[in-house]
RNA sequence: GGCGCCAUAGCCAAGUGGUAAGGCAGGAGCCUGCAAAGCUCUUACCCCCAGUUCAAAUCUGGGUGGCGCCUCCA
């Protein structure tokens, strides 16, 4: 499998460092308010890099953070009148309950910057000690000069930075980009003790701490939002490496924005929908659907018809699923030739899927191969085969975390009524018939006829 | 000022040297009691100009337009 490593930029074969596993860390949410829809792309993107390497066989740790203690935290608490904690915990339970809707599986851990406070002071030290970092009024400070190779990932220029920028100019920095990695608690403030007085962490040293803790010194993959790149896995590159002596992470990969007339989705902006309200309207596997419908390095105009856009697309693989599962609960005995068309499908969708997760693509391939099977069981016979037609897409919708495993409890009035309507359409009495639908409809239920039978489906 | 990204049909979006996947929407047809579902056909001067090449949406140079990071941000 390729991946765009935005380190090297360039196109790279993806090699794990240990055989058969990839260590894989993603920054998470600050969990001070629901996540919106800009938010869930780099969840969902890692999600599906994750699910795919495990479908390729790899055993992969996964872990993405939870930042749980920062300013925006602070504030946030004290406006509603509750404890930092209480909002983490809070925020962080809302979260697992959309990303199950996105069909976002755990990550192998989901470590919270608040319970390793130990891990990041003893990294803190370690940088004191080996000249990296500098206490200055209980604060504690990233040496950028210290790090030759600091603006390595994002290409920038520790002379050129510091022009046009707006940077925090403070007394308490030896220089302007040298960032906290420590911070000293102020009035009232949560806080935590260490060697250089009440304080808590720094917006970027969780993240390594985090990531060594769970994964090494040195990881395979790391990912993000393409504006973490700078300063925030600068910043952690840094800390990380002139701590180790090691490369952090042998890969970089950063997603696209979410853009709302094309432009950037940001709490800040005010021109976000979080995922919440959006899953009121769509369903969540449509949501997906619509994300992983570009490259993930491409930013996506957002917009409520690009959502039904893919709301309808995603029907269409639900009805060839449906199609498929009628035909296996109601066999013929003439069989047919789908092995051609799995074999297509299969060796399309991993060509798509090894060439930088290309899910675009690899949805195109499995639309290709629905139209196909539609068109073998549709026009012409219906056979055993199927179960193996339905199997294989199955196989692949999972992957990219778009198959809906729910089962459908369809209620007894609704049989009820759709059994009447049968009767009265074998009496060719089209008006009660009709009139049955409606009803049907009305309870939020749809029947279809095939040359079968008849189906029942949700609305 | 520095660094970087993007431009393909009405709307999305793949395609990085060999003559334009796929989805949505629209049109025509087949099937059907009508529908639904499905199938077939149909909609592209690949932002502009120059260059390289037998061959360019794809490579090079120059434009134009849009966006992002450099400050919390996925």
């Amino acid at each position: 499998m390729k991946i765009f490593n935005s380190m090297t930029n360039k196109k790279e074969e993806l090699k794990p460092l240990k055989e058969g596993q990839f260590h894989i860390y993603a920054c998470g949410p600050t969990v001070y308010n629901y996540f919106h829809i800009g938010n869930a792309r780099p969840f969902i993107v890692f999600d599906t890099l994750r699910r795919y390497l495990e479908f390729l066989g790899y055993t992969v740790t996964f872990v993405q953070n939870f930042t749980d203690v920062d300013d925006k935290m602070i504030n946030v608490a004290h406006q509603e009148g509750i404890t930092v904690k209480e909002l983490g915990e809070h925020y962080i339970e809302e979260y697992f309950k959309d990303a199950r809707a996105l069909n976002i599986k755990n990550a192998s851990v989901h470590p919270k910057a608040t319970e390793h406070i130990g891990d990041i002071i003893q990294l803190v030290k370690t940088l004191i000690e080996k000249g990296n970092a500098y206490e200055s009024c209980g604060d504690v400070y990233f040496d950028t000069q210290s790090f030759a190779e600091y603006g390595k990932l994002s290409g920038q220029d520790l002379s050129e930075l510091e022009m046009g920028a707006r940077i925090d100019v403070s007394e308490k920095k030896r220089n302007p980009m040298d960032f906290a990695l420590w911070k000293a608690a102020k009035e009232g403030e949560i806080s935590w003790d260490s060697p250089w007085g009440a304080g808590r962490p720094g917006w970027h040293i969780e993240c390594s701490a985090m990531s060594m803790k769970y994964l090494g010194e040195t990881i395979d993959i790391h990912g993000g939002g393409q504006d973490l790149k700078f300063p925030h896995h600068e910043n952690e590159i840094a800390q990380s490496e002139a701590a180790t002596g090691k490369p952090f992470a042998n890969y970089w990969m950063h997603n696209g924005y979410i853009n709302i007339n094309n432009k950037k989705m940001s709490k800040s902006e005010g021109n976000f929908f979080t995922v919440r309200d959006i899953l009121k309207e769509f369903d969540g596997l449509a949501v997906r659907l619509f994300m992983l419908s570009a490259h993930y390095s491409n930013p996506i105009n957002f917009s409520k018809e690009l959502l039904e856009q893919s709301q309808t697309a995603f029907g269409r693989i639900q009805n060839c699923r449906e199609n498929l599962a009628f035909i296996i609960n109601n066999p013929k005995e003439n069989t047919v030739d789908v092995k051609s068309a799995i074999n297509t499908l299969n060796t399309d969708f991993l060509a798509a899927m090894d060439d930088d997760l290309n899910t675009a693509d690899a949805i195109g391939v499995i639309f290709e191969y629905i139209k196909q099977i539609n068109t073998i069981f549709m026009a012409g016979g219906t056979g055993q085969n199927a179960q193996d037609a339905l199997a294989a897409l199955d196989r692949l919708l999972d992957v990219l975390g778009i198959l809906d495993s729910g089962e459908q409890k369809i209620p007894q009035e609704v049989t009820d009524l759709a059994q009447q309507r049968s009767e009265a359409r074998t009496q060719k009495n089209w008006a009660l018939s009709d009139e049955l639908r409606d009803k049907i409809k009305e309870l939020g239920y749809e029947v279809k006829d095939t040359p079968d039978g008849v189906k029942i489906s949700k609305l």
